[in-house]
DNA sequence: TATGAATGAGGATTCATTCAT
DNA sequence: TATGAATGAATCCTCATTCAT
């Protein structure tokens, strides 16, 4: 019945490539508005246009499906944290300027960062499958590696006062994602007075004096 | 026949909340294990030795037995954390005493501060009721001013920078937060080359010295 | 402790009959209200002001204490409308009669009927115990029997035109009842545009009619 | 590959019509039997040869799978009512035709009376969803309304004497119901000498006879 | 005798996963 | 390959009944 063999296999091929990315984006949107354990997999089956069984002819699994949304999402993350790197930055701007970022990130894409928090919050929500934790953890541990090595640059340079390079990334980062966290959650939104953004450079503020050489 | 019936009744009062108390430490091992979605009324039963329909004796719903876990340790916390102030102490001082209360606290009793965690995971857990997060954001609240109120004293008098305690308060906070959680998390207790203690001990420094006046 | 004893047995059993009927007014109104399967021994404990296992001291069984109730309302009943009859009113005068007195009865204690429906609606209830059944039976066989007597003798004295009174007696209750049912069901009460107490009236009038000799 | 799937799809549908049509069948023979609160979906699917969650591919709730039963057999029951109808028949006359319909379908399918009965039982049963009494109101209203018209029409013709024509079709209708829950009931059947038939033509004639102009 | 705490069987509903078509 | 119907285990909650005090 098909007429044109050859084009038709890389039609096919892009076919499932479209499947596939609809079923991401659709289980994206599913996992971060209902959470892990309350997403359902006929809201994504239906988000995607596709049928329930079509599912598992891309992923093996609902956990499978997860770890591959939390992955796709922190690759282009990873990436982008690791575009605003420059070369010729003094340390503590340069922390400032991935700071920025960040925030920035958080403001246009507050749901990406369901991402890192989903390892935080595996005690609390339980059946999180041991793969979805690793491969997260590599992610986390790649863009603190990041962070570490532009502190162990200013503390090299002498920009920073001496410190542990990974220790600081790891309290920079805890900081960031705390207030985004109370951002996050309108109940202690309200007990704050200012935007994330105002409240996270001034928290970066004092904590990069305190870091001075 | 006997007018004091006080050997009877008081061991039937007794009886009761003892099985009141081994409920709530069931439910509060079995929830702080498993999160609140994957938590099984089963398992709280046979963890407190009782037949699934007595937890319906003692607290309405499943939501119910978990604000009850939830209350009943912030409250305990609370009262402690409210024990560690001393009117005579500067606010630095006050500020460190405190935040290692809060780390001793947690090596000692790490499952309790699921209490303070629980809310920030609710977007991933899903449909935590509403009951739950009202309580807990009130118990937050009301930390978060004892922290907030020791601040406001140090800037009054003029041991600390002019700030905005409530935004300096909820930072410390999120700090320690965050530092624990990175604790709790294995995976991620591996970036870390010192003990909590330690490392809190260090970013509280350098917090405070960016806040030295 | 007690002085007197004499007094005190009678002054229990008096208590034992006050316990009865407590228990047996809060069960009608909590059966009549929710309906056997419905209806919740706590509700009817509550009701009586005693302890849930107190009922059964009392009553073996929900089944039991449903008879009971039925029973006892069922002999109040019988006993009045057997009061309504008048050895000396010609037998349509008397029908009318008795059948007035029907209708006011369920104006006045509409819950009362549900003793008489209880058993046409057993096929829907389901579970009714046999023992409630038979109770049951025996007293509507015994209202019935009044009425048919009725006709009867209506029928010797040449009053009413020649047919089976039983019939006739089943035919005018189930009337009475139908009418009785729509007024109970607000749904089928809208299609009435008429009282009940008037709609019966000529139903009667329309059925006596067609009953002359 | 074939253009025509026709021996495929169909037979899925298929299979999937025969499922609904064996569910329903299974579900009616359930809650006739037992009752809607009593009736165990277990029961039902069972019944059905199906496991128990695909009842709920096909119907949402217990409810309104008793719903779908009432409202398929409410249908079938009230076209066959209005084929009854003859234009050119005497009210009376009509009024028998149509009544001999209901006692025939009733000794042919005792089981789909508890349609009409579901309604009045509701105080008994206790909490029938309003989606099964709305439904079912409407299906009596218009079955209702094909008897008030006859007789509207008997009045209009003067083949009747002046009446309310809701108000007799109502007394009718009652009276043809009450009939035949006596001879539901095992145990009022035994107080009857005649069969339903014979006594409902003569119930029939009785009141027929009291309506004549 | 009265109490009320404890019981545990039972039932409706959900949903990830499988598999015949 | 895609479908979507079927599955059945899992889970919360109810409540009549029992029994130690």
């Amino acid at each position: 019945m098909s007429d044109e063999e050859t084009p038709a296999a890389p039609r096919r091929e892009e076919k499932k490539a479209l499947s596939r990315r609809r079923i991401l984006d659709a289980a994206r949107d599913t996992f971060f508005r209902d959470g892990f354990m309350a997403a359902n997999l006929d809201d994504v089956a239906q988000g995607a246009g596709v049928a329930k069984g079509t599912l598992y002819r891309y992923f093996e699994s609902k956990a499978e499906l997860y770890v591959a949304v939390l992955v796709q999402d922190g690759e282009i993350f990873e990436q982008k944290m690791r575009d605003t790197l420059s070369s010729d930055l003094p340390a503590p701007a340069q922390i400032r300027r991935t700071g920025r970022f960040y925030v920035n990130h958080w403001i246009q894409h507050r749901a990406y960062f369901q991402i890192f928090w989903a390892i935080e919050n595996q005690p609390i929500i339980g059946d999180l499958p041991s793969n979805v934790v690793e491969q997260v953890t590599r992610l986390w541990e790649r863009c603190l590696g990041i962070l570490a090595s532009t502190v162990a640059e200013g503390v090299r340079k002498g920009e920073l006062r001496e410190c542990d390079p990974w220790e600081i990334a790891n309290v920079l980062w805890t900081l960031a994602n705390g207030l985004l966290q109370i951002d996050w959650t309108p109940a202690r939104a309200k007990l704050m007075r200012r935007s994330v953004e105002q409240a996270f450079e001034d928290a970066l503020d004092t904590f990069l004096r305190g870091l001075a050489p």
